[in-house]
DNA sequence: ATGACTGCAAAGACTTTGCATCTTT
DNA sequence: AAAGATGCAAAGTCTTTGCAGTCAT
């Protein structure tokens, strides 16, 4: 059962996550906590990544330009993706209910254990970047 | 505006796509096509998937295990991917109105899309591989 | 001590791309 | 001929992994 001992880097990494709302990279937390822990090394970032994944305590979001984005809120909620800029928003407003599962379960016979609803396109930022306003 | 030319191995790419409902990768698209065109390239599918996408006629689903899914079908459907085998199988509902693209509107300031609903699980086979029933 | 975690660098996997050649128009 | 498409192989990116050393229990 591969029994977790403890590790500084360890609660660094996933507080990192938990503490911003920008639906980090691995190499965008590797970049935050080099400062503070000269030494870390991108592989054990995806390691723990990995593993907080497996056990639940964070979530893909998807990959977008080529990389993965991880969320610390593993709460049920949309996200938005600027399909320019990479950003990625919550949106907290989702319509996938227990019926929706139920039917999704019903067509497929499959077991369903969880969902995911995105939205694309230009985020506020990009918009206003293009129009110059 | 790059003018298209005829190729007759991007008919056969875009033919094969949308003739089968498995939301193949690149590298299926290539096998499927190799017997039928011998000096068919891996770079021309790539090439091809990446200009259908630019132009609409195809979806991207996602990245399953490493490899992104491609769909033929562009009417709005959300999918169901099984995490174990990594089927991609469709799913006719759809919730995602023109209500919530408004909320997502006017929550995020971004102009929206599109959208993808997407469910997780085990598929029917891989359940009952696992009960062996 | 024993098992877990990490740094480092190499390896892996998927996708993109440069260039010479062949096709389409 | 001019522009576009492709094969081939090299290059590019992101991610995973083997191994030896370090840390936690």
């Amino acid at each position: 059962m591969a029994a977790r001992n403890y590790s500084r880097k360890r609660e660094a990494i996933l507080s990192k996550i938990r503490g911003t709302d920008t639906h980090p990279t691995a190499e965008w937390l590797y970049r935050a906590l080099k400062p503070q822990y000269p030494d870390l090394s991108l592989g054990t970032v995806y390691r723990n990544l990995a593993l907080f994944r497996a056990e639940g305590e964070i979530v893909g979001v998807g990959t977008v330009h080529g990389q993965e984005r991880f969320d610390g809120d593993t709460s049920p909620h949309a996200h938005f993706i600027c399909t320019d800029c990479g950003a990625v928003i919550d949106v907290k407003a989702d319509t996938a209910d227990d019926r929706l599962y139920a039917a999704v379960r019903a067509r497929t016979g499959a077991s369903v254990t969880s969902h995911a609803l995105t939205f694309y396109g230009s985020c506020k930022a990009c918009l206003e970047a293009v129009t110059g306003s």
